[in-house]
DNA sequence: GCCGTTTTCGGCCCGACTGTTTTCAGTCG
């Protein structure tokens, strides 16, 4: 059972007790653990076998009931008083849950007065007209249930942050065109999260009519979904929403800081207010009456006590505890890359040249770059063959005499066979730079052998980055099962790095095992997997993932210089 | 159910909107 499995369970006993109509704080506080758990950096399971409940009870939000229940858990595999109340209330409630409009309240009931278990159930009572006749319902309660169940029904996924970043500076760039003065995005996507539900952009103007005016009339809207006098609403031709908020200069950093949230991080921030005496709003940090900071997100943090806090770390992950003793990380930057270490060319599934490649990581003011293309079992990519890639070693060493303030390294995106052998011999993987070790076939197989194959991989010595540690695509495929806490561990003992991959479809390792790499001491390579040269730009999405895992350039290999780098390759 | 440099009891985040109401509960972000 992994932490977010764990997290699952909590979230709907907390659903289950809304619900039921139990105390409000006990709701919030399984909701809470839920939110904590699932993003815990370490294994509980395995925090549990090593130092019992107390380990448990020492994670912030787990308090002596909570902890029993995971034990509880942790020896049963199940937890009795989830099971009870699963007899109690239909699990199909949840399911209500999801519906825009709906809450614990409706969805009771429902269950109450129509006996309605599920969305099935609850589709079916809408479009008989039953709902609209109950006290406190009617005709507009009714048809916003239906709008929320056919929007359901789509299934709108969240979309990837390489999708959103791209409309979101658009957007930007046309409200600025049209007199906007500021113009910034929040929400998730400032935060730099793996997926966006929607733009949040926030802007200053002279004119707040004007702004509006502009945004919704802008080309690419194909629904204006709401407009108002400070705010509007709308769908891009794309299929994505973006939403408008018109504020006044004096109110922007409070603005800003509330719509960039999280929440989690919000409610933190002003439990923090609360004890200094302080109230804290979207317009503002009050004492009494009287508003003391507002302007910029600076002032907000400044009039609370703390440092600013950067928005990947906004997660209420611990960040406010760390600014509030001085121990905030310096998040690795952009400008803090020195070079790629994973690209392709034409000669495996790629489409540009080594010269193409050098080109443009030139322009970006790289240092060095590694070209890794395909290890000959994996045909589908036309991996290079033994006789290719020692074609290739030469090519490189040639090229390397001619250029000036770039190194090119030759390397190879090798596969991880099934067995955990590697798909060259030592004596041609010697002759490489390095190697990037990866899994791409056998996706199928059981954690603890997915987990053991890896790991042989890692004894071998030969590889010195992991690539695209767990295979998941985004919106497209899971991760494989793999315990990636004993990869971690096994990495930073071995001397392998592991790739973070930044395709916005991958992202992986994650943000969250980003940060268990950095606590275990295992160093990580920022890489982009570019099959064709445009996509050397991803490799800011793979920083904005590396900053919500807390990284610092000192944990990032491609942050070294080059004779740092060639230093590691070499151990 | 959690938590404590004002508390081991008594607190626990803030504001807007909506639809249904004559003053507010429920939902959302």
């Amino acid at each position: 059972m992994n932490n977010s499995d764990i997290g699952k369970i909590m979230r709907e006993i907390g659903e289950l007790l809304e619900i039921k109509g139990e105390m409000i704080f006990k709701i919030r506080a399984y909701l809470k653990a839920a939110e904590i758990l699932s993003t815990y950096p370490e294994d509980l399971a395995k925090l549990y076998e090593e130092k019992g409940i107390k380990g448990l009870t020492q994670i912030p939000g787990i308090g002596e009931g909570l902890a029993k229940k995971l034990e509880e858990l942790f020896n049963n595999g199940k937890i009795g008083y989830f099971e009870d109340l699963k007899k109690e209330l239909p699990e199909g409630l949840l399911e209500l849950l999801s519906v825009q409009g709906v809450g614990p309240k409706k969805a009771k009931f429902f269950f109450e007065e129509l006996g309605i278990k599920d969305l099935k159930g609850l589709e079916k009572a809408v479009k008989a007209g039953k709902l609209k006749d109950l006290k406190g319902m009617g005709e507009k309660t009714e048809e916003n249930i239906l709008k929320g169940i056919e929007y359901r029904k789509k299934g709108i996924e969240r979309m990837r942050l390489g999708d959103a970043l791209p409309v979101a500076e658009a957007l930007i760039k046309e409200l600025k065109a049209a007199g906007a003065k500021e113009a910034l995005y929040a929400g998730s996507l400032r935060r730099g999260r793996e997926t966006v539900g929607d733009i949040d952009i926030l802007v200053t103007a002279k004119e707040h009519g004007k702004a509006i005016e502009a945004f919704t009339s802008f080309e690419r809207v194909s629904r204006v979904l709401a407009k108002g006098g400070t705010k509007a609403s709308i769908l891009t031709k794309d299929g994505i929403q973006a939403d408008l908020r018109v504020l006044s200069p004096d109110e922007f950093g409070a603005a800003l800081n509330y719509f960039t949230g999280s929440k989690e991080h919000n409610v933190l921030l002003r439990e923090l207010a609360i004890k200094k005496g302080l109230k804290l709003s979207e317009y503002g940090v009050f004492k009494g009456n009287k508003r003391i900071a507002s302007k910029t997100e600076e002032e907000v943090y400044r009039a609370l006590g703390l440092p600013y806090i950067e928005p990947e770390l906004r997660e209420g992950r611990g960040e406010i505890e760390a600014a509030l003793n001085g121990k905030l990380p310096r998040l690795v930057e952009p400008g803090d890359i020195r070079g790629d270490l994973h690209m392709h060319t034409a000669a495996s599934d790629g489409t540009g040249s080594i010269a193409e490649l050098v080109s443009a990581a030139k322009k970006k003011s790289y240092e060095y770059i590694g070209i890794t293309d395909h290890s000959a079992s994996l045909k589908v990519a036309r991996g290079l063959s033994p006789e290719l890639l020692l074609k290739r070693i030469k090519e490189i060493e040639a090229l390397n005499k001619n250029l000036n303030g770039i190194r090119v390294l030759c390397g190879s995106e090798v596969d991880i066979k099934p067995d955990g052998t590697l798909d060259y011999d030592d004596g041609l993987l010697s002759r490489l730079d390095y190697a990037i070790g990866s899994v791409h076939t056998s996706f199928g197989m059981k954690k603890d052998e997915m987990t053991k194959r890896v790991i042989r991989a890692f004894k071998s010595g030969k590889i010195k980055i992991f690539g695209h540690p767990t295979g998941r695509l985004l919106n497209e495929r899971e991760p494989y099962e793999i315990d990636m806490n004993e990869v971690i561990a096994a990495a930073a003992g071995e001397g392998v790095s592991l790739e973070l991959s930044a395709s916005p479809y991958r992202l992986d390792l994650t943000d969250i095992n980003c940060r268990a790499a950095k606590d275990k001491g295992a160093k990580v390579c920022i890489d982009t997997d570019s099959h064709a040269i445009g996509e050397l730009e991803n490799m800011k999405y793979g920083v904005m993932t590396a900053r919500r895992g807390w990284l610092e350039k000192e944990n990032v290999i491609n942050c070294l210089p080059l004779k740092g780098l060639l230093r590691f390759l070499a151990r």
